[in-house]
DNA sequence: GCTTGACCTTGCCATGCGGGTAAGGTTCAT
DNA sequence: ATGAACCTTACCCGCATGGCAAGGTCAAGC
């Protein structure tokens, strides 16, 4: 397998095995003699896994963790569900994050008219040095 | 009023008052003879937009558009309700990714006994091709 | 055999919003 | 005159990805 269809079968870009590889989240493969990265259903499985670890938020530093707890037989879920849970806890800030920013946004477009005049709460808000009402 | 002091009267660092001005997003400052950048009270209002902006979310290019509204007597509050509007939209794009992840950890973390065996369902979560319960 | 097209290789640039750091000039007060 | 605190530019770093370019390779068709 090239690395062109163990993209496709991971749902990887080719691109980034790449860069997995050079960022040594993934051990480098064998070579082709023409110097082509070759890949078993074994590294096919990893990809699989960045991949959804990926869609889950993990970075990749958390990944290289969790491959290498999943990889390890004598491996404690403890140790898993500490990771997922640091996690957890930065999607948590982040969502606050944008909460916030999201009821202000729509407190403060609710309060501009729109009717094409140059008042505008929006343009207040950003210019008010008070927080307030 | 040097950069630092316009740093410390805006809440931004000096690092990226010089950032904006060099992406364009502000004018290059008059400078004294010495190559000092120097600020007015007016700059210093241009620099709390950003700042507030930015706090906000919102992007650079977008806040470029909202300067050079707010600095348009003639503006519409209209075109200002448009890019806040589009902002809001890609906020509450980002919540909806975050809290898809938030559900999905919170769901494999409390499926994880967490008792120091290897079993885990948050490894299987990532290995498991079906997206199923 | 030769061409062609699809694939692979490496390497660099860009994104967006900063932080850090280094090497050097300036200003001001002591 | 010296030192501290400031300023200047110009780099590299993160984070995860996309894009492009220049070149090698492989397989199939003619």
């Amino acid at each position: 397998m090239n690395i062109g269809q163990a993209a496709a079968a991971s749902g990887l870009s080719a691109k980034m095995i790449r860069h997995y590889e050079q960022s040594g989240l993934i051990q480098p493969t064998s070579r082709s003699d023409a110097g082509y990265r070759r890949y078993q259903s074994k590294d096919i499985e990893i990809l699989k896994f960045i991949r959804r670890a990926r869609l889950l938020g993990f970075p990749l530093a958390d990944i290289a963790g969790l491959l290498a707890l999943w990889q390890n037989p004598k491996r404690s879920n403890t140790a898993v569900k500490q990771v997922a849970q640091h996690h957890l806890q930065q999607v948590e800030l982040k969502l606050q994050e944008l909460q916030a920013m999201k009821h202000t946004l729509q407190q403060t477009i609710a309060q501009c008219a729109g009717d094409g005049g140059a008042d505008c709460a929006i343009l207040q808000h950003l210019t008010d040095d008070s927080t307030k009402a």
